[in-house]
DNA sequence: TTAGGCCTGCAC
DNA sequence: GTGCAGGCCTAA
């Protein structure tokens, strides 16, 4: 579900339901959901969350003092927003009630995602963002100007999170699409002006994702249960066999690195 | 590099 | 019932 427009819009909607409002309990209703399980959350209570921050697919609440909350959707996870006294849905599992009489509630069904508790802002991104690469918002070609000296194809090295941080399967087709390269077309062959097209071919394809709330497929919303409107703007995903909206020709699916695949064979040629 | 596992829900 | 799903980690 939530890639880097989705995480964003989560972000972006969370913040004025949360920014400066007290906590006045949390409460961990399944224990796994959260690392280290005995983390002292209940530390939270009396402090408010004053930043947040998103790099790629995650993202970290910040609290006054400088305790760390760092939370990760996976693939059916979302927040939720709701007045207090409402009832609980399933697979909610931590619950943030706030001076305003409403929750932000962390819910997720496959448990694919979780959340991450830190002392300090600063613990948290030496230990989350260490190995991922830098934002695919702000990614450049010099970010990946060291493709020339490695190996590997190229969908699956999008798909990394080392390499640009954020892209998920659905976003990685778009993206290629629009920069015309083939899924498989090998990292280190790339001509520098075709990486010029794939950054740029990146961020507009997130940048027009998040003006549309992100991507719904059938789980997502933010965090006001809204879902995202991009799906209708997808030009890859999800429509193998489809006309390519740019040449006509039928649209291929296949799978690499396991996973769904979508592309074009005729503008985007593997060299 | 690929396959499998983690989970649940949904379409078929 | 089977197969599949937007993520990501581990092992072979």
């Amino acid at each position: 579900m939530p890639e880097l427009p989705e995480v964003e819009e989560v972000r972006r909607s969370l913040e004025p339901e949360l920014l400066g409002v007290p906590i006045l309990s949390v409460e961990l209703l399944r224990g796994d959901f959260l690392t280290p399980p005995t983390a002292p959350l209940k530390k939270l209570v009396g402090h408010a969350f004053v930043r947040t921050v998103r790099h790629g697919k995650k993202l970290f609440l910040i609290a006054d003092d400088g305790q760390t909350l760092l939370i990760h959707l996976g693939m059916s996870g979302r927040v939720d927003c709701v007045a207090s006294d409402s009832s609980l849905a399933k697979h909610t599992h931590v619950r943030f009630a706030l001076a305003s009489k409403r929750d932000m509630r962390l819910r997720d069904p496959r448990r694919f995602g979780g959340a991450w508790y830190y002392q300090t802002f600063e613990a948290a991104r030496v230990r989350e963002l260490g190995a991922l690469g830098p934002d695919a918002l702000v990614v450049t070609v010099q970010h990946l100007a060291h493709w020339k000296q490695t190996r590997g194809r190229l969908k699956p090295r999008l798909l990394g999170q080392k390499d640009v941080a954020g892209l998920g399967n659905i976003y990685v087709d778009e993206a290629l699409w629009l920069a015309r390269l083939h899924p498989l077309q090998r990292v280190d062959r790339i001509a520098p002006e075709r990486l010029g097209a794939l950054v740029a071919a990146i961020r507009t394809v997130l940048e027009q994702s998040i003006r549309s709330g992100g991507t719904t497929l059938r789980d997502y919303r933010n965090v006001a249960d809204q879902p995202g409107e991009f799906a209708r703007q997808l030009q890859a995903y999800g429509r193998a066999g489809l006309p390519c909206l740019r040449c006509g020709g039928a649209l291929r699916g296949v799978q690499v690195a396991g996973r769904t695949t979508v592309f074009c064979p005729v503008c985007q040629r593997r060299r």
